[in-house]
DNA sequence: ATAGCTCGCTTCGAATTCGAAGCAAATAGA
DNA sequence: TCTATTTGCTTCGAATTCGAAGCGAGCTAT
């Protein structure tokens, strides 16, 4: 009954050292992160919206592409609002939407922790790459993203039928 | 005062898409795993207690390769105990240390979650990877993980001296 | 125009996370 | 040996996470 044809070991080598590096990565970027004053969640937030048309998106904007909870991304909004970084302002057009704008500071905090955050990831990623490696990762994994984007993965599907009482 | 020589466009993609791709991966991994009744890190330690030599490691040695926090670790062990998944000893010759060892329905819970795990993995990443692509995964990454666990990650340097009043 | 759904976001409570501080066993140094 | 340090783990409090439920604005079809 537990069968399912077990992973062959180098497929499950690919997996578990994928998981492995980016665990990685992602903890000394985090550790990074905490010295300029960040959290991660924070970061990709304003590097996301420091690379939108006037520095601004909705949060639904936000929400996909951040691998995120909703409930989270709101949260995290509040923060980033609390601390001067970003204003929420009602949306223009459809009157439930959140328009989350980069402030100066919020532009500024990027600023400030940018170059450390690129510091760690040349150190502990790109360092290790050749322009070939770089280009084979780019490929392979490009055409993974394309493929789990293609099946809708987390905020489709869900909301069930949400029957009333 | 911001320069640092920002990422060429390439190794910014490569950076990106390997985080994406591995966020996406665990997530819907995380989202599997919840129908089986475990959390990632609970079946992470699992995992690795099945492997281990009579099923059974100290705290130190999951906390190593784990990439977790020590009382983050502490509290998912006293979880599992709680389900009965895993039991926790006194350490044998250390009296510090602690011996976690899987039980039989810790195994069961494993076997019973396992199937669909590796249906995930297999569906979101494997299946998009040609033999090459394994091989190049494998080999690329393998490189940064060693020269990552080289330079000591987490775990190490921590624990400043600790200066006793 | 109006009832009933969908959509965008927030609120809520519970669970999990972390780092710092604490404790006791082991080890090293004198 | 006896004192100081290190090591292995847990406890603590604060912060963050999630999914479910809630709310009101916008659509849609009648």
């Amino acid at each position: 009954m537990t069968d399912h044809t077990p992973l062959p070991p180098d497929q499950l080598g690919a997996y578990l050292v994928l998981s492995e590096v980016s665990s990685l990565i992602e903890h000394a970027v985090e550790q990074q992160l905490r010295d300029a004053g960040l959290t991660v969640p924070q970061f990709q937030i304003l590097a996301r919206l420091s690379g939108a048309p006037a520095t601004q998106l909705r949060m639904t904007d936000l929400a996909d592409g951040l691998v995120y909870s909703r409930s989270g991304l709101t949260y995290q909004a509040g923060q980033l609002e609390k601390a001067g970084l970003v204003t929420r302002t009602p949306g223009a057009v459809d009157e439930r939407s959140v328009t989350v704008t980069l402030t100066p500071a919020g532009r500024a905090a990027l600023d400030r922790a940018m170059p450390g955050h690129v510091e760690v990831v040349r150190r502990l990623l790109l360092d290790a790459l050749t322009p070939d490696d770089v280009a084979a990762i780019a490929d392979i994994l490009g055409r993974v993203r394309d493929r789990m984007r293609a099946a809708p993965p987390r905020s489709a599907a869900a909301r069930p039928p949400r029957r009333r009482r």
